[in-house]
DNA sequence: CGTGATTTTTACCGGGCGGTCAAATCGATG
DNA sequence: CATCGATTTGACCGCCCGGTAAAAATCACG
C-alpha cells in the first residue's frame, strides 16, 4: 500500500510533498536531527498521515536517496568519451556548480549522510557510483595516456571536482560568513574553470 | 566549579578524557545524534559523573568548538607574508592535508557543525575566522598583483584549498568505497601539488 | 445517494534522552 | 584516623520521538 506507484491522485501529490519536505528538513538537521513530526508539520499533514505514505522514517529517507541517486550521477553520466576531453571535463565541472546552486538540499543531504559513514548509502556508494566512477576514470586516464589532456590522476581529479563544486552547497554558511552577502556563484564559476583549465593544460601550453 | 582550569588533577585527567571521548562520538553522529549516555560510557564514566564536568550536551560541544579552534587555523596563521608565495601557499595545502588525515575527527565535527547551518559557531565564522581569511587573502591578493603568483581570486583559493583537503576526511567512506583499500593520501599529497602548483604558476610559465 | 475503499484524525504507548538530586564514596590534609 | 571537600553513583523526572490502533471522515463510483 505505500510501495509501487501511486494509485490515485491524493497519494501522487501527497508522497511528492512529504519526499519535498523531508528533503529540507534532513538537508538541514540530518537523520537524527530529523523529526517526522517536522517533516509533517512542513508538508502540512499529520504525523500518523505521513507514516499512512512511509512505513518509517527509515523508509522515507531511503526514498529520497533512491530517487536523488539519479539527478546527482547524472552530470558524470553525461561525460561524453567520444566527445573533446577537456570540454567533457569543464562541462561535467559547470554542470556540477550549477547542481550545487540549484540543488544546495540535495547535495546536503549527501553530506550528511557521507559524514555519518553513509550508514544507508553504502551499498550504493561501493555499486553503482564506484562502477560510474572507475568506468569515466578510465575514459579519464585514456585522455590522459593519450595526451589530449595534461598527465592527470583520474580518480583525484574526479574528487577534486566534487569537492570544489560541493563545498559551495555543504558549507554555504561557511562561505556566505566570509563573503558577506555576495553571492559566491559568478565568481566560482570562473574560479573552477580557471583552475580545472589549468590542471588539464597539456605540458607546454599555455592559457 | 566546571569551568576555568582545573583545580585537581583529577579534574584535568577526567575533562581531557570527555573531550576526547566527545570529539569522537559528535564526529561520528553529529550533535544531535550523539548522546551523553555514548559519550560518557566512551569516557568510563557515567552519565552524571560527566555531567558533573560539563554542565550540558551544548556546553561539552562549545567546548571542543573553542578548544578545536587554534589547532583549525594554525596552518592558515602560519602562512608568512613576508615568505616565498608559491612556497607559503603549498606548505598550507599539505599542513591542511596532514591536518584531514592526522585529525579526521575534528574536520568531521566542524563539517557537520557548519553543515546544520553553524548554530553554535557562526560567531566564529564571522567573527575570527572572516578576519584571518580577509587579512591572508589581502596578502595573497598583494603576491598576485605583484606577479609572484599568477591572477588568482584569493577567497575563493582559500576555499579550493579547504575543500580539496577537507574531502578526503570529511568524505572518507566515499573516498574508501571507490578507492577500495588504498590509503589516498600518498596519492592526495601529489595530486594537490601538482593542482595548486599549475594555479599558482604566472602565465608564461610551465611546469 | 449509498457503499466500500481510501485517507485522515485522535488517542495512545514504550523507550530514550537531557538533566536533576540527594546520598554515598573517595581522597587529601592534619 | 578524623574531617571536609571533591567525586561518583543510583534513582528518578519530564519531555520528545518513532510508531501503532482504531475510529472517523472523505472520496470514487455505480
Amino acid at each position: 500500500m505505500t510501495d509501487s506507484p501511486p494509485r490515485t491522485r491524493i497519494q501522487a501529490r501527497n508522497r511528492a510533498t512529504i519526499l519535498e519536505a523531508a528533503l529540507e528538513v534532513f538537508a538541514a538537521h540530518g537523520f537524527r536531527g530529523a523529526t517526522i513530526d517536522r517533516i509533517a508539520q512542513a508538508a502540512g499533514l499529520s504525523k500518523p498521515n505521513l507514516l499512512y505514505y512511509f512505513r518509517s522514517k527509515e523508509a522515507l529517507h531511503l526514498a529520497i536517496l533512491e530517487d536523488l541517486m539519479d539527478l546527482w550521477l547524472a552530470p558524470l553520466r553525461g561525460m561524453d568519451p567520444e566527445g573533446e576531453p577537456r570540454e567533457q571535463i569543464l562541462t561535467y565541472v559547470r554542470r556540477k556548480l550549477e547542481m550545487s546552486r540549484d540543488h544546495p538540499r540535495e547535495s546536503r543531504l549527501f553530506a550528511n549522510e557521507i559524514l555519518q559513514g553513509a550508514p544507508r548509502a553504502r551499498p550504493v556508494l561501493e555499486g553503482e557510483l564506484k562502477s560510474l566512477v572507475d568506468e569515466k576514470a578510465a575514459v579519464i586516464a585514456g585522455w590522459s595516456a593519450s595526451g589530449r589532456i595534461g598527465p592527470v590522476d583520474p580518480h583525484h581529479l574526479i574528487f577534486s571536482i566534487w569537492a570544489l563544486t560541493q563545498h559551495y552547497a555543504d558549507f554555504e554558511v561557511q562561505v556566505g560568513a566570509i563573503m558577506g552577502g555576495t553571492d559566491p556563484y559568478p565568481a566560482a564559476e570562473i574560479w573552477l574553470e580557471q583552475v580545472f583549465g589549468a590542471v588539464l593544460a597539456p605540458p607546454g601550453e599555455t592559457g
